[in-house]
DNA sequence: CTGAAAGCGCTTACAG
DNA sequence: CTGAAAGCGCTTACAG
């Protein structure tokens, strides 16, 4: 059996002209639009089209420097729901423009995204959309050619643009907002700080207590349940126990929720609560959890309009920031009552 | 400027050859691990390589019907974690053994999957996953030489091998421990029953009723907070009001907690709740919500294990059916106490 | 163990 | 408006 008909016809070009009685150069035009076609020669063209069953082979087309309409999009894991609203929004966008986009995760796999990378460049992706981990770094990597913009997060080790939440404004405004119900102790709870987005939440978290003339506590990483039971144990049993947690992403929330569920917590009586990260049950749970809506949407739309502009007009990435804001949503969790 | 070089390096295979003094074949066998390569040969090829910056061309390589070593899943959209869930295992096990996924998303457009197919065709993809919509049909479609595996619901039109949940088997189960408790009026509301997955649901719910002498409710429709409102009520205010509530997938569960929080609706005691579906605060919601877990993860594995199978052995899909067991996660708002 | 030739299916010049 | 030739960067099949 032969592998090359994997393409699923083996009907070529010359046979669709040997159809029409044409050349295959005619063919071809008629399939760009090419104005110079007669009305008499595009009937005989489409006829002969119909009958063979003709279906382009792109590794023709692209061998010839063709663009191939085919965004990549590279993310750290798609089990999230964050990044998948994110490969949501950039398909509409990309779809929208004629592209399709090849997604692809990471996974937490050392270097992942550059193997990505490569081997989406071998199959002439028109560009890649960078979701990067935070360890991995493009120096070194020979870029040129390569429209690439990173999203939520910078890549470290070239100057490329990049689009983000305002996580510090975001972080800080949740802040200052729990700080307006009077708690001065409030604990910052989240991921691995080496995390772009992660390290400024924090900062963000950090402004806000400055502001107020109170010393930030220090920054828990904490990913689970059983950790989260034990720093909330250790938390509230301090001799000024904390008065307010704020988590800086989705993990850390439901870890979080489900230590003070476990450990039998009144939400906001006994401790308030603010989340970095807005979910579909936090409109509903008991109390309301207050966020900060990450606009997803906006992000990935952002980011793939930038990507095509640099594919069509050969620009190159230099570095350039766009930042989205994010925005509160004031439920109970906090403390505040409808 | 050349499009060309959006490959990156316009170094070919010519150039390679050229700075180790052999020719093209001994570098391309090389690449291959062909055995037939002196050590000698072996060191040069890969010092002129590592020089040269060669990155291989996949449309030439493509074009000579070599496999691209990328497999194609399409499915209705990412931002549903069920499916993006399944994205996630697919890409692990196929990673496993050295493809690369191709994810895209029909976001309901009408026929959709059906050109992701033939443009994932043109881009010679090994094979193709396909969560199909519950439109298409693949009636005509020149499948030909085209591995291809259903996931989660078959696909009409054609005889395609495909892996699903044991959907009927897991409501049935469900609706039966609810009818342990005692409730004999139980409602069945879900998404629109065209979806096989949710036919088989309903199935699954009307066996168990029958089993237990019961009739049916009439299936309700209800994908929003409003009309899940207004479903509610109805059900609630009916001259023997309904007893408990099972709901067939994420969307319509969302919609029913989110109802029965607005109208101050008391679970298990006003009525009871069982959700087809696990989500992550299901077991930190109040009550604690009972749920039947889908198996996310086998079910990427099977079809992933499935379709490489078949683009291994060169053998073609038949129509056959791999099941794979829901299992029941038994909390609270069924009834049950601890 | 290594290489020269031919060809995969298209498109890009260039003619007419 | 249409076509014949050459070539994209590889690999296959055949020599040596």
């Amino acid at each position: 059996m032969n592998t090359r008909s994997l393409n699923g016809s083996n009907v070529t070009l010359a046979d669709v002209a040997k159809a029409a009685g044409v050349s295959k150069m005619t063919i071809s035009r008629y399939l760009h639009n090419h104005p110079n076609v007669t009305d008499r020669t595009v009937r005989r063209v489409k006829a002969a089209l119909a009958k063979t069953g003709y279906r382009p082979n792109h590794a023709a087309r692209m061998l010839m420097g063709q663009p191939s309409m085919v965004l990549g999009l590279i993310v750290p894991n798609l089990a999230n729901p964050f990044f998948s609203s994110i490969a949501h929004s950039v398909q509409q966008m990309a779809s929208a423009h004629g592209y399709l986009v090849w997604i692809a995760a990471t996974n937490h796999e050392i270097d992942s995204d550059l193997r990505l990378i490569e081997r989406m460049r071998e199959h002439h992706v028109d560009g890649i959309l960078l979701i990067s981990s935070p360890t991995t770094s493009l120096k070194g990597m020979d870029l040129a050619g390569l429209p690439l913009v990173a999203l939520d997060r910078p890549v470290r080790g070239a100057a490329v643009d990049f689009v983000t939440t305002e996580d510090r404004l975001g972080a800080r405004d949740a802040v200052t907002h729990l700080l307006g119900h009077g708690y001065e102790r409030i604990a910052c709870l989240g991921l691995d700080r080496q995390l772009h987005t992660i390290h400024e939440r924090i900062v963000g978290y950090e402004e806000a207590m400055r502001e107020h003339h109170l010393s930030p506590l220090r920054y828990v990483c904490c990913e689970d349940k059983v950790t989260a039971v034990r720093v909330l144990r250790k938390l509230l049993s301090a001799k000024r126990p904390v008065q307010a947690l704020f988590t800086l992403n989705s993990t850390t929330t439901i870890a979080m929720l489900e230590a003070l569920d476990e450990m039998h917590c009144s939400v906001p009586n006994d401790v308030a609560f603010f989340s970095f990260g807005d979910f579909p049950l936090a409109d509903v749970y008991r109390p309301r959890i207050s966020t900060v809506r990450q606009p997803t949407e906006e992000l990935g739309e952002q980011a793939t309009k930038l990507l095509i502009d640099l594919i069509t007009s050969q620009r190159s990435s230099f570095g350039k920031q766009i930042s989205v804001p994010a925005s509160l949503i004031i439920r109970q969790s906090c403390g505040c009552t409808r």
